[in-house]
DNA sequence: CCTACCGATCGGTAGG
DNA sequence: CCTACCGATCGGTAGG
């Protein structure tokens, strides 16, 4: 369990670590963000290392989490798909520095960690390419390679972490109904 | 103007900051690679950061004059926009180390090569974005958020480094023929 | 939670 | 292109 204090090493982490990186972090930019020396971290975490896993793994299961409440409540493809992307979304809004750590870190993370962290993504894409295949047993989506689009839809997705800001002028849901119709329109007119 | 021995430099450490990141890239490992000691680097380089400056606006500088051709050549802007994305992922799958780098290290350039470097890209989005806005002029996209499209339409093509390989089932004109579908038309059959 | 400290590694320089 | 080396910084530990 993770006490008050290890709680707000990891989300004081996640600040530094969006801004500056994970390797250009040092445990003592860390401890002086906190007001503490570096050596008092390690009564609370054990590693460095101990502290990306956290971030990365948070947010991996509340993505999976997520991804499993939409298959479950909704019927029709093309609802859970707007669904998961509102969803996705919104997780990115609200937890804008661990998500950003989440997309843009996780290649660091360490052997064992690095392995388990694919497989929970690989769950998390499992998901959504369930979607896309509903979509197409309903005969409302195109048939295309599923994995491929996933990842393409991820990607731009995920991109939102770069740009977004709760102060902006778009809110997390207008973010989500765009994305949703590029995705499921393109940017092309319906031909009449 | 490069000699031989820095385009060597260049290209072998390119490759070492794909696999491990430009921090985790040290001078000695990329000596290593090139069977030289640390030190003899300096003689061709000046810094490390120099290396990452030169890997990024190598790459930046390629997209734009291929964006400018296709500006120049097509008039049709779905042609262009198609056009646009072969070249994209042309110069990422020809290029794949550095083109890696370009997408997920740019952030490491430090002050002044960072400002240059966001310039140059912003001049590329506009590229795109003229091409959007030429579509909905020739009332065939729909009208968008040009700049929020463009982005999302680069995360999805930028996200390719992260998968292409020379050996695998698609060519990059398969890769770019299903995206340009996919941002044209999305995932939804047309109504009949 | 702190003081004091370690070994390792880093980018880079001097001088040849 | 190499030997020899520097100062800085890193993650982390011992011991209280």
């Amino acid at each position: 369990m993770a006490s008050q204090r290890q709680i707000q090493i990891i989300d004081t982490a996640a600040s530094l670590i969006k801004k500056n990186g994970f390797e250009n972090t040092s445990m003592r930019d860390l401890a002086a963000a906190l007001e503490i020396e570096a050596s008092s971290l390690y009564n609370h975490i054990s590693s460095k290392d101990e502290i990306l896993k956290a971030i990365c793994f948070e947010i991996a299961s509340e993505f999976i989490k997520s991804i499993y409440e939409v298959n479950d409540i909704y019927f029709d493809a093309e609802q859970k798909l707007r669904m998961a992307i509102e969803s996705h979304i919104l997780l990115l809004t609200q937890q804008t520095d661990k998500a950003y750590v989440f997309v843009n870190e996780w290649k660091k993370l360490k052997n064992g960690d690095l392995k388990e962290f694919i497989a929970l993504r690989d769950v998390y894409q499992k998901g959504f390419e369930t979607i896309v295949q509903n979509g197409e047993d309903e005969g409302l989506f195109n048939e295309v390679d599923q994995k491929f689009a996933v990842l393409t839809i991820l990607s731009s997705l995920n991109w939102v972490v770069e740009w977004y800001s709760p102060e902006g002028s778009m809110s997390a849901k207008e973010i989500a109904d765009k994305l949703t119709s590029f995705i499921l329109s393109g940017l092309k007119k319906e031909k009449l």
